[in-house]
DNA sequence: ATAGTAAGTGACTGCCCAGTCAGCAACCCC
DNA sequence: GGGGTTGCTGACTGGGCAGTCACTTACTAT
């Protein structure tokens, strides 16, 4: 709404509006730009992938023209390892210093895991950036080890901490612990994944809403994990035929 | 490098290679085509992705031109669904049909179905194709939609129809039979497409070995499943807060 | 033999996009 | 108010690739 000749009284309003547009333009907003830029490309690398975002479009929706994005980026993917940085990495030092002071029981520390790992990252639209490392690993290497190395490896650790202490504690049977992290995080990070891929082309049956499977989830991990019925089940790895011995068990029909 | 004049017999051997290649070259075999089209981009895609295989590559795997590639196949698109087509969805009506004609237990029955679906799939190279559809969704929606009503959907409705005979039968407790469903193929399909993807950049630790995961995944679905120790569980999500009284259920704490 | 036809070829066209750079405009300082 | 500095612009370059088509070659029918 602003003017270079401001001195003229007698603009038409497209006039002012085209002003309006050329100031917006040619702003000088040196300290704001990264932020924008972030936060524009944030958006369109969830919502089209990296490869289909043009530098053309963030520039665009960050307010500026495509040089200026080169102004403050180096490359696209120097902007995409900024985004993951910005937006991501801090999740998880927050996630481990908050259970570094918990006195909870190892059940509700593990619940609360699952939770705020699914309320602050799975469904929330970070979750797009999980599903677009995996999906464009091939062009982009090393973005995927460095997500793997400050992202999903310090993810697991937080989780298996949990494991450990619980089984340390008596409070969770002694199980397998990495291969506990493994099973145990893979529904809810495919479940993102999922969000962000199949379910854009397949309508959600809205009779199975996420709940319940978050329940189902969240039961089935504690149950594998509770000491209690220790007779009944077998005790990690090693024991796993010990539950029907007739039969052979998980660890050797596979291979 | 090639000769049209067959008839002299002091060739040099490059020579004849030459000839041999460029025999090869133009030799017309309209019926063997198709097949070696489909091997050579089955292999590519796998290899390099949907977006990174040129059509050229396929082609020269094929030991054809590009043009003969559009002789054959109408689009890029077309040849990636006659992959799938080809490759894949004879793996799910195998799978029913032998499950339809067993007379085994529910667990040997599930045990049987990880099994098989680790070892005809998730194992081998066709793993790939799944996670290039998760990955290439956005560019590529109705092969998604197509992928998730051939395959996807077809699947789960085996393991759900194993858990449905099982609760039957009372060889399995009451349960959530889709979001069961869900859980626990997740680990199985979300290892197979990290395979594919960020363990291609990242060096798999080799103490931890796939079998251990199997063994664990395996272990979590039976003991989630077993009916004997009902009372120490809750009896699906409906009860799932009666585990510990005092205590959120897994079901409450999401939103 | 030879003409006809069908399979096969690869240079070419058209499109897209990352990244560049010469010039333009705002702002500052004297 | 004007000259210097720096932020900003967008037309342009270079490279890549899907899909085309005029041409070449093999095979076949007569």
């Amino acid at each position: 709404m602003s003017s270079n000749s401001q001195a003229l009284s007698h603009q038409t309003p497209a006039r002012q509006a085209a002003d309006a547009v050329q100031t917006l333009r040619w702003s000088r907003r040196k300290n704001a730009r990264p932020g924008e830029i972030l936060a524009a490309a944030l958006d369109l690398f969830i919502e089209r992938g990296y490869a289909n975002t043009r530098a053309e479009d963030v520039a665009e929706r960050a307010g500026i023209s495509k040089g200026t994005l080169y102004l403050y980026f180096e490359h696209k993917e120097a902007l995409f390892k900024a985004v993951v940085r910005t937006n991501i990495v801090p999740l998880i030092a927050s996630s481990r210093a908050s259970l570094e002071s918990s006195a909870a029981s190892s059940a509700e520390q593990l619940r609360g895991f699952f939770n705020d790992w699914w309320q602050q990252f799975g469904m929330t639209p970070l979750a797009g950036i999980l599903k677009l490392v995996i999906a464009e690993t091939a062009n982009f290497p090393e973005v995927t080890r460095f997500f793997h190395d400050e992202v999903i490896e310090p993810s697991n650790q937080v989780f298996a901490s949990i494991l450990r202490r619980g089984v340390e504690r008596g409070e969770f049977r002694p199980i397998d612990v990495e291969a506990t992290v493994s099973v145990f995080t893979a529904p809810l990070v495919l479940k993102a994944i999922w969000i962000h891929s199949v379910q854009r082309c397949v309508p959600l049956d809205p009779f199975f809403p996420v709940e319940r499977f978050l329940a189902a989830h969240c039961d089935a991990a504690l149950c594998y994990l509770e000491p209690d019925s220790a007779g009944t089940r077998s005790e990690g790895v090693r024991l796993a035929d010990s539950r029907k011995s007739d039969q052979p068990s998980c660890s050797s029909w596979v291979r």
